[in-house]
Parts: C-alpha cells; structure tokens; sequence
DNA sequence: CGGGCTGGGTACGGTGTCGTACAAAATGTC
DNA sequence: GACATTTTGTACGACACCGTACCCAGCCCG
C-alpha cells in the first residue's frame, strides 16, 4: 500500500492532461504527485530515477528514443506539459524499451510511482481511459515521425521538429542548438545549419547562439506540409485544446493551403 | 447486448496472441470471433469491414499504415498470427489513424466486433492486460521501424522486412513482387531488385517471379543486424514463443556476431 | 497460338545527404 | 584580459538513392 503525500497536493493545472481530467480521477493521483526539477540533457529511464514511474511534464520537454543506444539515434517523438511518460506501465509492460532525454533548458515535471498509478487505475475506468488514449496519439505522433522522417526533405523534417518543440514551449524562443536538432533527426549538424539558414532567409526564423526564435509559425506549417498538424487535430478533439495554433489563416484566392507531395497524382 | 455465436466457436489456435491466453479469458472471446477469409491488397480500416472491430489474424499478414494518404507511404509494422489489429480500441479510440492491408497471398483471420470485444475486457483485467501487452509490443515494432527507416541502408532495411515477412508466414516461401516490398519501404522497385540480386549472389535469397525464398535466415539476420530481432525478443519474453528462430548460431572463434552500425565509436 | 499484362532487369543523369574537416564567432572561466 | 570551450559557418569530394524510362521474360486469357 502506498501512502499519500498528504502535506503536499501539487498543483497540476501545468500539465493539459492532468488537467483535462475529471476532478474525482485527478485526486486519486494528486496525493501521490511530486514535483521534480529535470535539467538539460538528463534522461528519464527505467533506472534513472530510481523507480519506476510515470512523468507528467510540465515545463520540461521529453524526447523519446529507444533505449538501444543513446541519443545517437533518432527521436521516436515528443513528450511535454500536453502528455505523460510510462505509458508502458499502462500496458502492464514494466520496463519500457524507451529513454526519454531533456531538450532544451529543462523544466519541472510531476511524477508518481508505479503503485500508486496502477492502484488509481484499477479503481476508475475512465482514468485509464484518459491516460491510454494519450498512449495512443503518442503512438500516431510516431507514426508520423516514421512517415516524416521515410519520406520527408530534411527541410521538411527540420520544420516539423521546430513546430514540435514550439508547441511544447513557453513563448516563442527554443534554447536549441542546431547539434541537438540535428541529433534528433539523426542528420549532419552542419546540415542543420544550412536549413536553419534557409528558414532565416525566409524571415520565419531567427537564429542566434544556441537560441532559435519562431518569428512566423504559419509559414512553418505549410513548410512542414502533411507530416505535421494529424496527430496534433487528434489530441485536440479526443483529449484536450491543443496549446498552440494549429490552423493555417484563411486562405486568399486560388492559394493552395499545404502544398502536396511531389509524388501524389 | 451482443448475442454470443452459439453455433461456432472457432478454433483459436492458427493467432499465437489468442492461444496464449488463460482459458477463461479465452472463451470471453470465442463466441463471438468468426473466421474471415482476406484477398490479396484488401485492406481494412475503420470503413472497409462494416464496423470497428479487432482482428487476429491467422494465415493473413497485414501491413499497417496511415490512413492518410494509402500505400504510398511507408508501412509502420506488420501484423499477422502473432498479434492483433485494432488495438486503438482497447485505448478508447474508435477511429485509428492506421489502415492494414493484405500482404502477399492473402489468408484468414479471426475477427470480433467491438461491442463484445470491449465487454470481454470489461469483465477481465487480465485478458485486457495480455491484448494490451501486444499493443505495447507493437508501438516497439514500430519504433524499430522508424530506427531503421532512418539510419539503415536499402539493403538492411529489405533483409530486416523479408525477415518480418519470414516470421508471419509459413515455410519459406513468400509469394512476393518486388514493387509490394518497395511500397512498404517507400524506396524504388528497381532498388529493391538491386538489393535482392546481392542478397541472390550471397545464396541467402532465391527469387522467382513474385516469389522469394528465404535460404539462409541466420545471415539474413546477421545483415539486419541491430534493427531486427529486440521487438520480437521482447515478443517471446513477455508474451508467447516467437514463431521463428531469433538466435544466431554460436559464434565461431573471434567472429563477431553483429556487425555494429559504422557510426558506433 | 497470339495478344495483353504483370513482374523483373538494366541504364542514365541528377541530387540530397553524408563524412570529414577546419576556422570563425560567441561564451564561459580563471 | 587571456585562454578554453562551445556553437556556428563553410567547403569538398563521395555516393547512395532517386525519377524516369525502356525492354524483356514469364504468365494468363481468349
């Protein structure tokens, strides 16, 4: 049996999942969260911290890979303050075969332990239900990161990650440098630099020392095209009010809103 | 309330998944499966079949994608005696991104209607968790793919799909066209041709018009290298014996089992 | 048996991305 | 202020893969 933290009932209005629950299931977790300071780069696995857990985020960003080798392959998605780490749990699978690592400068996250979760679970249904339908647009954000990064130019590729990242950040300044980018997508740094470099020409961003500012998102998304915007449109009708814009201005006549593939017919 | 299928209860043991269920738990669900036959490219998605359901597939291989834009894009994973399609459903979700199509020759699969489906998880923590595990299995699958479809070669990324394709299907023959394994892959025919000759000349393969012959599955393994064979590992470990061998022969003196990526320090 | 179709072999130029490398700029540290 | 470190700019050759195209071999069908 696990006991609650009764002197500590964090708030958890910075995480949209905690939030979007319903009072009754959001207290069965509330006594056992714990806020915890992430730094850069540190990473979250089955053994890091301990013990086995889940991670709300909060103002930390998450990126998933396999825990095969290290950060030296790419980035299977992103978790922030819209979703949760340890679906695996979720699923009855204790060790997870994902490691996620910080981007960025770090930030909070609140955690709970193994038990406690599953005890709050197996008590309401609809808990799990919330939660297992984030495990699930986090399994379409993959799939998208699959299509994206099969078919996709890296300009492309470098577009949609930036969106990524925006949309789990506060304001519009990443604390990114274009080697982290570049890890991500298992590319060349220096190739990152380049598309970086286009994207300024454009004046859709801005880029200083290990600091990139979006400066026009909406020009980013027509640039990212169709791999970005599904997953996202998904999580805001099943789940909750998505944090950034996804919808593209209204489009002036004749304008074709996402320019197609190459490929399509 | 569903009425269960009193006339026929289908043999269950052709899906490894339903086979490795507790009997109790496995009964919830044979009332109520019935066998379908599936042809060659058809595919399944929320629309095709009438209604939501889940489907376990027999001699049939499915090849999920997203919805989004048919088999032009890339495959995600496959699924065939060893799994299950639909497992949006056990997460809430009615509507998934993903549409299967019907690899190679085509098959049979045992499918149950949602309504049941989720009553018989209702009634049983257990039978919801064993499903549940597969789903996690899955979403590692597909993370293998994106690693692979993102720092492999052509010709790693073929071997480690025959392989997939090896495990769901029976003897060592598949009924195979080039252009259906470019598809999947999302890379030219002519490539996948280029690929099968190498393989051809290193006496792995043997190809015939649409047919393809697996000769020596353990270097085929060894060229896959690091992307095959952890989901699968997982697979047995966690839920049902693998259908195929996983382990290479004992090494020789001094060889080195896997040749590790280049880019390994 | 002949025509049509599907699947496979092969070629050619184009190019996006890679690996590597080195220097310049920005920042932190003593 | 001098030095080390991190981050970014830039270059060059190599090459895997791409798009496209055309022809031929098996196979089905009338």
């Amino acid at each position: 049996m696990s006991k609650p933290n009764a002197h500590y009932a964090p708030d958890i209005r910075g995480n949209l999942l905690l939030r979007s629950l319903a009072q009754s299931d959001a207290w069965l977790l509330i006594p056992h969260l714990s806020r915890l300071p992430f730094g850069p780069r540190e990473s979250v696995g089955r053994t890091s911290c301990g013990s086995v857990q889940m991670i709300f985020p909060e103002t930390a960003v998450f990126c998933v890979r396999q825990t095969l080798l290290g950060d030296r392959q790419p980035a299977l998605g992103l978790v922030g303050h819209e979703g949760v780490l340890g679906w695996s749990l979720l699923m009855g699978v204790e060790e997870s075969f994902t490691l996620a690592t910080v981007e960025m400068q770090g930030g909070t996250a609140l955690s709970i332990a193994a038990g406690p979760l599953l005890e709050a679970c197996a008590k309401s249904a609809t808990l799990r239900a919330n939660l297992l339908r984030y495990a699930d647009n986090f399994l379409e954000q993959m799939a998208s990161m699959l299509g994206s990064n099969t078919i996709d130019a890296l300009e492309r590729r470098v577009a949609r990650w930036i969106l990524m990242l925006h949309d789990r950040s506060q304001g519009d300044t990443l604390l990114l440098t274009h080697d982290e980018v570049a890890r991500a997508l298992h590319t060349r740094r220096a190739s990152v630099t380049e598309c970086f470099h286009v994207l300024e020409g454009e004046k859709i961003l801005r880029c200083e020392r290990a600091r990139v500012t979006i400066c026009d998102r909406e020009r980013l998304m027509v640039l990212a095209g169709f791999s970005y915007g599904a997953a996202e449109a998904r999580y805001a009708a099943e789940i909750a009010p998505w944090p950034r814009e996804l919808q593209p201005p209204p489009l002036s006549q004749g304008q074709v809103r996402f320019s197609p593939p190459a490929w399509l017919p």
